[in-house]
RNA sequence: CGGGAUGUAGCUCAGUUCGGUUAGAGUACACGUCUGGGGGGCGUGGGGUCGGAAGUUCAAAUCUUCUCAUCCCGACCA
């Protein structure tokens, strides 16, 4: 069979990406840079959708729905706004198209948009001119909004999901009174961020706040959560951004308070991506194929029916319905895979490529023993289960299996976190991949200077842990901060 | 955007240097058959105009120019 996949340790970046396109998860389109989501991978995506959106409604946010297209004026009014997606924008120019008459099609030069419109690279340009019509008086506020949407940057090199040119993700966009309740929304988000990830995509996050130079175009802090791929490279997973009064000074969002004097309103903005859909691969999967946690896994488990005749699959497809409709019961998904063109082999590799985290055999072994063989996909342990009550023991294998890929990720992370002592040290621990932990005098040239001969950035300045104990180790000046370095995505 | 590589059947690739009948293989697919507890065996069959465009030529997958896309390195990266 020609499905074996290139190792990680052979190549991690082409086994990231036959990976990606093997397990069905998405493929590239006609467009540069842009990709189709397949409908396994969409299925994913979907339940990570559906428990950040419960998330984001059990703290008080409401979904809406803005432009995918911004007048380019828009982007002028914030100055480090525009400066950090100048380079990255797709631009609109034109509305209509002509026949040339001999079969080309062509840009009709009559229809010249008068304001070029710039498809969204991120909305708070377009969500505060909006706001500003919302908000009058303190009464107004806070606002808390999410949306749902795709957006489009001009990266120079993508990859599937973790750098796309088009990228699906939410963007919250909210408005407060005072800064002290638009810091406290920024942190609360990062920290929705950091429970869905470890909780569901069971990848350990480090929670911490960005430099000034890693920080977003026009924020006045970022917070972040960064996880740790198989490869030591970290993975920015998500960020949550506390805007300050910039947005509102920009758009001239001003309120009326209680006392009656007039304010600019505080601002944050906070968002996640189909990149998780990237740290989900890279953090668990191994030289088979996916590892899914079975929280975020469309189909629990796969069951191969193992016969030698049409009587003998008739009776196992029959004791599969049985136990597929217990799982169900336990809201369990569960696929029967009796596909006669295909041999039990193909389909345990199958399902092993595609993740799915328990699968099920049965033949005609099995049904005189009363009992079925379970196999786990994280680990590849085979045991032979007594039929009866298997759906009990099913549901607590798929709990099981959730905790122990968080366990193994969580290891991992620990194993390659060092904290150092020297720059030498620094340089070797970045350079054979990890997190660093060292001292750092908070100046942008020192970060520059590891940047430059490490390749490694200050992935944050974590939440715990972040208050300096020493000396920089790079400039030899005062530690400001503990922060981590790593090599990143 | 700079440097390098690649693009031929759904997929992986040979053929391109030195242009020359109806463009090949493996795999996948369809049908038949024997099989069936870790990616099956045998047989038959369908499928590509060689990424796209223009050019050179009696003749182009092969040469030239342009263009699109992908991968790697670098720069950039909320």
């Amino acid at each position: 069979m020609a499905k074996q996949l290139t190792s990680r340790k052979e190549d991690y970046s082409k086994w990231y990406n036959e990976l990606v396109i093997k397990a069905d998860l998405a493929e590239h389109s006609a467009v540069r840079g842009c990709m189709v989501i397949k409908p396994y991978g969409f299925a994913i995506w979907e339940k990570m959708k559906a428990q950040l959106d419960k998330r984001f409604k059990a703290t008080g946010h409401q979904n809406a729905a803005f432009p995918l297209l911004i007048p380019k004026s828009f982007f002028a009014k914030e100055a480090k706004h525009v400066e950090g997606f100048a380079l990255e924008s797709a631009v609109v120019t034109h509305y209509r198209l002509k026949n040339q008459g001999d079969g080309n099609i062509v840009v009709d030069p009559d229809a010249k948009l008068e304001e070029e419109l710039i498809i969204r690279p991120t909305s708070e340009t377009i969500i505060w001119n909006t706001y500003k019509n919302w908000i009058q008086s303190y009464r107004d506020l806070p606002i808390l909004i999410n949306q749902w949407a795709n957006v489009m940057r001009w990266e120079m090199r993508t990859r599937l999901f973790l750098r796309t040119a088009e990228f699906f993700w939410q963007e919250g966009h909210t408005a407060h009174a005072t800064k002290e309740e638009a810091m406290e929304e920024a942190k609360l988000m990062q920290k929705e961020y950091a429970d869905f990830m470890e909780g569901y995509i069971a990848v350990p996050v480090i929670r911490g706040t960005k430099s000034e130079s890693e920080r977003f175009a026009g924020a006045e802090e970022t917070f972040t959560c960064e996880g740790l791929m198989q490869d030591g490279k970290a993975l920015q997973m998500g960020t949550s951004h506390f805007l300050g009064q910039n947005f509102a000074k920009a758009f001239d969002v001003k309120f009326q308070t209680k006392e009656g004097t007039l304010e600019h309103v505080w601002a944050t903005s906070w968002g996640v991506s189909t990149r998780m859909m990237g740290a989900l691969v890279m953090a668990h999967s191994d030289d088979e194929g996916l590892i899914l946690p079975p929280k975020l896994a469309p189909i629990h488990v796969g069951m191969v029916p193992i016969y030698k005749n049409e009587e003998q699959l008739n009776q196992i497809r029959e004791k599969f319905q049985h136990i597929g409709a217990q799982l169900s019961n336990a809201n369990i998904t569960f696929k029967i895979d009796d596909d006669d063109a295909k041999r039990p082999g193909f389909k345990f590799a199958e399902f092993e490529l595609k993740g799915i985290p328990v699968r099920l055999g049965l033949g005609p072994r099995d049904m005189e023993n009363g009992t079925i063989e379970v196999a786990r996909r994280d680990t590849k342990e085979k045991s032979s289960q007594p039929i009866e009550n298997i759906a009990t023991h099913i549901e607590g294998l798929l709990k099981e299996i959730q905790t122990s890929i968080y366990k193994k990720a969580d290891d991992f992370r620990k194993a390659n976190t060092t904290t150092v002592s020297s720059y030498d040290e620094l340089k070797e621990v970045v350079d054979q991949g990890g997190f660093a932990v060292a001292n750092w005098d908070g100046s942008t040239e020192t970060e520059d200077k590891v940047k430059e001969e490490t390749k490694a950035t200050i992935r944050c300045i974590p939440n715990e842990g972040g208050e300096a104990d020493g000396d920089c180790l790079v400039s030899g000046k005062a530690g400001k901060h503990k922060v981590l370095y790593a090599k990143a995505y």
